[in-house]
DNA sequence: CCGGTTTTGTTGAGCGTTCAACTAAATCCG
DNA sequence: CGGATTTAGTTGAACGCTCAACAAAACCGG
């Protein structure tokens, strides 16, 4: 840490404040959307995503928590809430006495299907129309590098 | 709402499964960063910045939940809790006796410029520095034409 | 094999956000 | 002017997340 402050020059400034803006405003339309036709936040989708992409539609809470980038207790309280609404249903896991697996259920996979449809509708047209094929592929790569530049230095 | 799904082909999948893991992981870094620096959220940090930046470090509360695109009722807890920590200060408006005026106080104005360097430390540190000169360019653009684009279309 | 350490997952408190409902003042318009 | 509508801001409940503390099982080194 250094005694003098490198401040954010003008050009700096802008970008960054726009990229508040936007990615704010993106996270928050899309979360209000999920919100509103299938009545759980962007974050539980996420969840619910991962399960039906995962082979017998289960996972090791732990390696969710992974895939999903939450926390150990934020993966377990969303799974509660999840679990309340018949969406998945937790066993314990055969291997590890610790450990649970998250299993999406039926329901789950249908709202999950019911659900889907809007939500990339959404996506696409929140981000991707918005954005020509030249710009798509900057944001990957910068969406990228800042996503292994920030795990390795890592949650500190 | 058309019929046919036009579902992410794998590009676009990988497209935004990365933005949502960089700007996720950003945000999350800085966020705790700055609880742990400055005791408070990266969101009532906005809030005493922009006031900061306002001339007599004051403004309408309407203003400011425009400028840090926040509800109304989001901002106006925001500001509950920021009146208990002594920061700002809450005065009728002499024009509109509807209106209230936050008011960044001295005490607020301190705690700000001190959190202030370690933040944009944070920022550059997490973000302009794992980016090459082109890419902050490009995240620029991307993010204003995301947030006009998005501010058209509106809240819905 | 045994004691310390690490890993897995949960829990409860506290905080910030959303949403809907509400009050009060300003504005609009016939 | 006067009644309807819009705008400003607040409130409380419900919800999701963080953080710290915790229990239990697994792992590791001597």
């Amino acid at each position: 840490m250094g005694l003098m402050t490198r401040w954010l020059d003008p050009d700096e400034q802008r970008t960054w404040r726009a990229y508040l803006t936007a990615s704010r405003a993106l996270m928050e339309t899309l979360d209000r959307e999920l919100q509103r036709d299938a009545g759980m936040p962007h974050a539980y989708y996420e969840i619910l995503v991962r399960l039906s992409e995962a082979p017998g539609r289960r996972l090791r809470m732990s390696d969710l928590a992974e895939l999903t980038g939450s926390s150990r207790s934020r993966l377990s309280h969303a799974a509660a809430r999840l679990e309340a609404s018949g969406w998945i249903r937790r066993e314990d896991c055969p291997t590890d006495r610790r450990g649970q697996v998250a299993v999406l259920t039926g329901e789950g996979f249908a709202t999950l299907a019911a659900a889907a449809p809007g939500h990339v509708e959404g996506v696409r047209r929140h981000l991707f129309d918005a954005l020509s094929p030249a710009q798509v592929d900057q944001l990957r790569r910068i969406s990228e590098t800042l996503a292994d530049h920030l795990t390795d230095s890592g949650p500190n």
